[in-house]
Formats: C-alpha cells, sequence, structure tokens
DNA sequence: CCTACCGATCGGTAGG
DNA sequence: CCTACCGATCGGTAGG
C-alpha cells in the first residue's frame, strides 16, 4: 500500500549545495542529536502506550515527524532504540537520584545536622516517585515492562545502570534495619518496596489523587516502624 | 471482519450424524476443550515469556501440537485468546482464593475461635503467591503485564474479575486499619500491598530463594504493625 | 482440526 | 534524512 508518488524521479542534477548559504542547520544532517532525541520520546511514549511489539518503527517515525526508513539512520534496528530508550529512563533517573540526594544533604549541613537514614528514605522514594510519575516519565515504565524484548546484551547493559541505581538503597536500608525502623531482611524488603513503588504507574493518577508528596508520606508510613 | 461462514444457511438438510458410528471420539470435532486447554496453557507460556506483540499465533499453534489456523477453530482471533487467558486465570485465582479463605475459617473454627483479620490477612498474602508463584502461574503474570492489548471491551470484563479478587481483601485491611496495625489510607495500603506482591514474579526464583511460606512471613512482618 | 492460501504489514536496506 | 523497494512473516479465512 501507500505507494510512494514518485515525483522527483529522473535525471536531476544534484541540487548543487551552495556553502554558504544558511550557516546553521546546512543539510539537517549533522545537527541531529536532536532528531534522535525526538524519536527517543516518541518510542518512549508509544512504547509504553502500545508496547513494544505492537508498536511499529513506523509509528515511531511519524510520531517524529520522518519518513518510515528514518529511524534507522539514528537506531541500527527496533531493539536498539528499546534498549536506547531504557538506557537514556536510567541515565536520567540516576541523575535525579543523585541531585535529590545531594540538595537534602546540602540543606540538611546547613542546618548542622546530617540526614538520617529515615530521612535519606523519604529523599530517595520521593525521587523515585517523580522518576515513575514526573513529566518525561515514560522511559522507566517501558523499562520496567519491556525488558523481555531485550537481547541478553542489551539487557545486561540495563541492569548495570539499574543496579547502581539500586546500589544507592542498600546502606540506607540496611541502617533503616539496624534501627529498628525495618523488620526482616533488607533485600527482600528492597524487592517489595520497588514492587510497591513501581506499581503506582498502573494506577496513579495525577489529576485526581494524591501529590507525590503525599504517596511519599504513605510509603514512608507503610513501610517503616516508628522508632522509640 | 469475520464474517461468519454461514455453514447452515440455505436447505441444507442438517449434516444427518449418525450416532453409532465410532463411539469416542467420533470426528474430532466435539471432544475439545482439551485441546482448548493445552491452547490456553501454551499461549500463556509464550506470552508471558515473550510478550503478546512478539509471540504469533503460529508460535501457539506449534507449542500445542497443531497447524498454523487451527488456533481459530478455538478463538475468534488472538486478541480473544488472549483475553482467555487472563479470564482463565483470574477465574482460578478467585477459586483459590475462596477455598483458602474456607479452608482457613473451618480449621479456626474446629479450634472453636475465628479468624483474625492478621490471620485472613496471611491467608489472603499466602494464597495470592501461590496464584503468582505456584504451578500454572503464567496466566495471573500475562493479566498483569498484557493487559495493554486487550480492547476496551475485553479490559473491562476482566477488570470485573479483579474487582471482585480485591474485594474481598478490602474489610480485612480496614479492619487492620482500624485495630492499628496497618497505617494510612487503606484504599492506598492495598495498592501498595499488590505491587509488592505482584512485583515478585519479577525477581522470585523458586529454585534459590525463601519458600512461599517465607515471604508471606516477610510481608506480614513488613506490611503490618504489631499489636499491644 | 488440516490444507492451502491471501492481503497487509513490518523491519530493514540501497542509493542518493 | 528521503525515496523506493524487498523478503519475510503474520493474522486470518475458505473449504473440507
Amino acid at each position: 500500500m501507500s505507494i510512494e508518488t514518485d515525483v522527483s524521479k529522473p535525471s536531476q542534477a544534484e541540487p548543487v549545495r551552495r556553502a554558504r548559504g544558511r550557516p546553521r542547520k546546512a543539510v539537517h544532517e549533522r545537527d541531529d542529536g536532536n532528531r534522535r532525541q525526538e524519536l527517543l520520546r516518541a518510542a518512549a511514549r508509544l512504547f509504553r502506550q502500545q508496547g513494544f511489539g505492537a508498536t511499529s518503527t513506523r509509528d515511531i517515525a511519524t510520531a517524529a515527524g520522518m519518513r518510515s526508513g528514518s529511524p534507522f539512520y539514528h537506531f541500527e534496528n527496533k531493539e536498539a532504540l528499546l534498549a536506547a530508550v531504557m538506557q537514556e529512563g536510567m541515565k536520567s533517573a540516576l541523575q535525579r537520584q543523585a541531585s535529590a540526594m545531594d540538595t537534602a544533604v546540602a540543606q540538611a549541613a546547613a542546618c548542622g545536622h546530617t540526614l538520617s537514614a529515615r530521612e535519606c528514605f523519604r529523599v530517595l522514594v520521593r525521587s523515585h516517585f517523580e522518576v515513575l510519575l514526573g513529566p518525561d516519565s515514560d522511559f522507566i515504565p517501558v523499562m520496567l515492562y519491556e525488558w523481555r524484548s531485550l537481547s541478553a546484551a542489551q539487557r545486561s547493559e540495563v541492569n548495570r545502570l539499574k543496579d547502581s541505581y539500586e546500589a544507592v538503597w542498600v546502606p540506607v536500608l540496611k541502617a533503616l534495619h539496624a534501627s529498628g525502623e525495618l523488620h526482616g531482611d533488607p533485600a527482600l524488603a528492597r524487592m517489595m518496596l520497588f514492587g510497591a513503588l513501581n506499581w503506582s504507574v498502573q494506577w496513579y493518577d495525577p489529576a485526581r489523587q494524591a501529590t507525590l508528596d503525599d504517596l511519599t508520606a504513605s510509603v514512608v508510613h507503610l513501610f517503616l516502624k516508628r522508632l522509640e
């Protein structure tokens, strides 16, 4: 279907490209990174809405304002596009996590005290909710629910990022366990906690429900015991 | 779509089915239910492993020992097969939940006391883990992670079953909240709890990790406060 | 339930 | 990045 009208077919002497015309955006070839980013955002949105398997590369191209073959100029194949979405999502999550912790630590220091494990926990949960539910939050849900479609190599690449994201939580949960604020095996508790948080992408409706601060407070009360 | 072959339209004297030929397995037509079940199990396994979009109806047919066109004798289309997997999973989950509660109530009665909310909670969590991780546990993960591929009508059908499954938990969580064993909004706690439990299908390895009883005990300790 | 098939779509590529 | 295209696969069906 959709046989393209080949308007510009025969002897068309290369449109002589005079190198002085437009100083910026020369042949719209090497200014991408922009276009690549648009592709990633479109892919993330569609992969999340419809699933990887139900989204065609044509869908993505159209959503990014391109023709059907063009995504393959930026990505080797459809799976590489999926992997890039996930890596992009994890990198931005890592950044958000680090900056949230830095800010909190700095604020505490300005008040002349250090962050308690409980406060660390709150900051991490809050940052995680932002990653999951905040603006540009299609990337991580795609990672959570489409990893089956990755090759083994791509999967272990994404897992590296995920491990370093989770590693930040480990000492915090251990400290909470040591203080008696968190019961049971911290590793198991971490799994349960991530499950509880990640599931929110399935039901959270920003229009009708609580704010991310409300959610965070709930999680803290639900998972942590009072210290006394 | 799907124009039914109106075989029995005009003057077609009903294909006289001689009731005496072969007593069992007459024309291998009406002894299915067996084959249908095999299709469902194969579909559940493949949908879970590879995802709905990445699984072809040919894959499923082969796994069930059929030819490529045969699944469509049992199911109108691929989506109907997916919907059937989910409904099958939810019906069996509802049965397991009901029988677990019945057994527990009967046992308590035999000992001359009633089930506490905490004991109810434990029974429900344990039954849920069995649904998620026990034998024949491909159906529910498919429901959890492939509902995007359902039509709106199919989705609301599945949601009816899911709602009645969750409804059993509501009074239990309310009682736990009333007694101070569960903090925060019970509805929100239910979401978090299901997230924590359902996530286990992503990491639980029966070979290397705790038993379902261990998991259940962990969840009880993690989510419920001591009553004193 | 099988055989034999069809139309559509899809991932991907050559060449510019 | 577009044009023009290909081979493969896929969901689904007619007819028995």
